[in-house]
DNA sequence: CGCAAAGTTGAGGGATATCAACGAGTGTGG
DNA sequence: CCACACTCGTTGATATCCCTCAACTTTGCG
């Protein structure tokens, strides 16, 4: 029972329900990721990892609109997004489906099977991606035998609940243009620590799929990206967005105690 | 840098900013708890402890009002609540509070601090409670040396994560009434687990903090409670509940689609 | 070119916040 | 013991925000 983890994995993905609309494919690359690529990704520059540093780990690659892991997989491995964009859906008894969050490169997903052993959530890819295979016994058994190892799992794994925790506090006290403007600007620093610009970027998701993430209508969200632009808060048409005044957005996720 | 949480820590509680509201204070108890036992508390019964088991861990008794942890605090340590009620508090740098949570009985504490060291949420008690003082380097270290613990303090975490992502979709597709009625339907599953009755218990936390964890206003949340009253649904009498039809409950939160 | 999916915009209504008054519970001091 | 103040809870009237429904435009793709 306590050792579900450390259970090799025979065949993998154990599906419980014989889903319908997207294809987990088991397209493994040739390429192989080395440890301390992996913690670079992660942004945690770790030293110390010794011997453990040419460790190297498989990937694999999904297109857009397939699926990284569905809900009821069973949880063998963690995955690091190398690159692409995806979208983490949790699935409820009626069908009906919210996205969760928008995982991009650095991300880490599949975090919520740790629990039961089954994942709960689906993640789908939103274009072409490709994900680093980290099988969870292997890393713990690496986090064992090196203390550099075993803080970069503490931390990955806090790091998911932080995030979490910054959604709901926007959920909870933000209304809806603020919602967005904090959508923007979080996606603004990310793609920033990626390197590409702050400003300027291209939305991978529809309007839909934001509204869902931000508890708001597809409507809602696209009257308040038109609001930034007839501001001259952002230049928005359709997936391209620029940001022409941030503080401008952080002002109003400032002030917003729930409108 | 990477070993943070293996520093003995000299004092503790290096808090930044001078809080006015709640004090902390280090009102260490006697009692000692043993690991066998603060396991049977998280509801992971786990087997194979060895000498381990008889670890023993301190305790600590805060009174409502005091706070068991302070945002800003650097993290040293977990605590598992080993009886009581509580709020989890975010604070925004305008001074905002929003509750995140309510732990009782067999709940983690403290997780948040695991990412960058220092913890970003106050708990606050809300009656008498005592705490378990799990320190995380020992914890780490036990779990080096012991699949068991090891296992442990991952489905710890992770359950974190997955308790938030239901709260995460509950704020994103729930209109007010089902909030409140998934609220109520939590909080009795979670007495239930506890020995305690399903169907009648008191309320330790005012309308106010269910309304900021729900993201409703106090008045919203009377409403519903009152709504709830009317409808024969449930006796509801200032902080005593009385569940009369629960399954009404479920069907509110199974049909609601965001309305 | 024509169709389907995504996005935009408008009008109207419903749900929840806001403002305000009152009632209930609790602790304090006379 | 009772008056008092204070917090918490309830209830009503109104305002506001966001959802709903609907038409239209734009984009992408065969």
């Amino acid at each position: 029972m306590y050792q579900t983890f450390e259970t090799t994995g025979t065949a993998g993905t154990a599906g419980t329900l014989p889903r319908v609309a997207p294809l987990a494919r088991n397209t493994e690359t040739g390429v192989r990721v080395r440890l301390d690529e992996l913690a670079r990704l992660l942004s945690l520059d770790v030293e110390a990892l010794g011997v453990l540093a040419e460790e190297t780990f498989t990937t694999r690659r999904v297109h857009a609109g397939e699926s990284v892991l569905l809900a009821g997989d069973r949880f063998e491995a963690l995955y690091v997004v190398r690159s692409g964009f995806l979208k983490t859906v949790a699935i409820d008894e009626s069908g009906g489906m919210q996205v969760m969050g928008f995982p991009m490169t650095g991300d880490v997903l599949g975090v919520d099977g740790l629990d039961n052993g089954s994942h709960t959530a689906e993640v789908i890819a939103l274009d072409e991606v490709e994900v680093v295979i980290v099988p969870f016994a292997r890393l713990a058994r690496m986090a064992r035998i090196c203390p550099a190892v075993e803080h970069l799992v503490y931390r990955t794994l806090s790091r998911e609940l932080v995030r979490e925790q910054r959604a709901l506090w926007m959920l909870g006290s933000l209304g809806a243009e603020a919602r967005v403007a904090a959508f923007l600007l979080n996606l603004a620093d990310r793609f920033a620590g990626l390197g590409y610009s702050r400003t300027r970027f291209n939305l991978r998701m529809t309007r839909q799929e934001i509204g869902s993430y931000l508890g708001l209508k597809l409507e809602t969200v696209s009257r308040a990206l038109s609001a930034f632009d007839a501001n001259g808060v952002a230049r928005v048409h359709q997936k391209s967005i620029e940001l022409l005044r941030p503080e401008a957005l952080r002002a109003q996720v400032a002030n917003a105690t729930h409108a």
